[in-house]
DNA sequence: TACCTTTGTAAGTGAACGCTCACTATTTTA
DNA sequence: TAAAATAGTGAGCGTTCACTTACAAAGGTA
């Protein structure tokens, strides 16, 4: 991840992150405790609270950091006028999944909202992440139907839902292979299935 | 283990799996301690260990009794035979889904792969659910692409990966909704879309 | 020089966790 | 009827957790 060009971040903020992300990475969100973190990074416990005011603020800067990373990317692939609904599609989760790649702890702090469920901030920052990819691509079914691009066989949502249920699923099975499946090719051929099956 | 040799429960288990159900379903896996479950019974701590030897063996107990009732419903739905795989698939998610809302709690149990990534037992057995459900899909997308009642335009694999993940997407929502959504609708929806793209 | 801010530490804190121990009362069995 | 099995209890163990406190060194600034 690179959180090392934001302004918004000191540079043990940046560092105390990326040694979250490791961990997280690493071993699983459940083993993300101060005591792990300040010991990688070779600090005492209470050093950590120099830079962050409790633990969830630093699970808060990872997320916050992804969601702005995230709307910039998807909206530069949203925004191009005269490009079809299918290859938005496809240059938006080839964006995706490669981020997913490129940085696998943002999956493990993604997928749980089971465990955020008892903590407001994080789980609705979690539900902001999931509700921003809905919201654009059921914009993207919705032109593609309107352009005549789409098969109008179901409602926009209900497509949306399928799409989105469809690559989380490949997203989770690539988690569960321990990131040895390949995402992207995976996540290509599921994609590819569902356009044949939806566009005209 | 077996299922088949899954042991039966006596009266007091069965009690505490009941609470441990409501209070997981009511404020969440993380809320479920032996302290709460204990006064949830009006037990002291000491007197679960009489009838579980540890705090895992009553969400394996959990498990093994789902995975258990599932294997049961699903083949009394598969093993019929002359019913197009189109009438199956939407047997198997209408028991299914309604398994689901019967017990909300099993839904926070078995969409925790996150939490119980670092338990081998648990985490086994969620994965055994999921496998078991793909199996099951699987073999009905090939007869009905064998049948030619459904069209050959995915791999068997991927069509399953998408149904899957469709109708996990639709449970998912519907606890992220407080279970305030209709499931059973939604899934018929969801999975009536995607039969519309899938048969000829 | 004197002071202030920043960044660090050693040594804790209370709360929560799963679980065990020694012991008791009741019921079943030989 | 005596022994054994069953099902319960209060107290507390060892550990982990996120977080706090009191204090110190270093560097910039007045």
């Amino acid at each position: 991840m690179k959180i090392s060009d934001t302004n918004i971040f000191t540079e043990r903020q940046i560092e105390i992150m990326q040694a979250a992300t490791q961990r997280i990475d690493k071993h699983g969100i459940q083993d993300l405790t101060i005591k792990n973190l300040s010991a990688d990074l070779e600090l005492s416990e209470a050093a950590l609270y120099r830079h962050f005011k409790s633990k969830n603020e630093i699970l808060m800067g990872l997320l916050n950091y992804f969601i702005l990373e995230m709307e910039q990317r998807l909206s530069s692939i949203i925004d191009q006028d005269e490009v079809k609904a299918e290859d938005l599609l496809k240059q938006v989760f080839d964006s995706q999944l490669g981020s997913f790649v490129k940085n696998p702890a943002i999956v493990s702090v993604i997928f749980s909202e089971g465990i955020f469920q008892f903590n407001k901030d994080l789980n609705q920052r979690v539900m902001e992440i999931m509700k921003l990819m809905q919201v654009n691509i059921q914009s993207v079914i919705a032109k593609g139907i309107e352009a005549g691009h789409i098969r109008g066989i179901a409602d926009p949502s209900t497509i949306t839902t399928i799409i989105m249920g469809s690559m989380r699923m490949t997203v989770l099975k690539w988690k569960l292979s321990g990131h040895k499946s390949n995402l992207i090719q995976d996540g290509t051929t599921v994609l590819s299935g569902i356009l044949k099956m939806i566009t005209k």
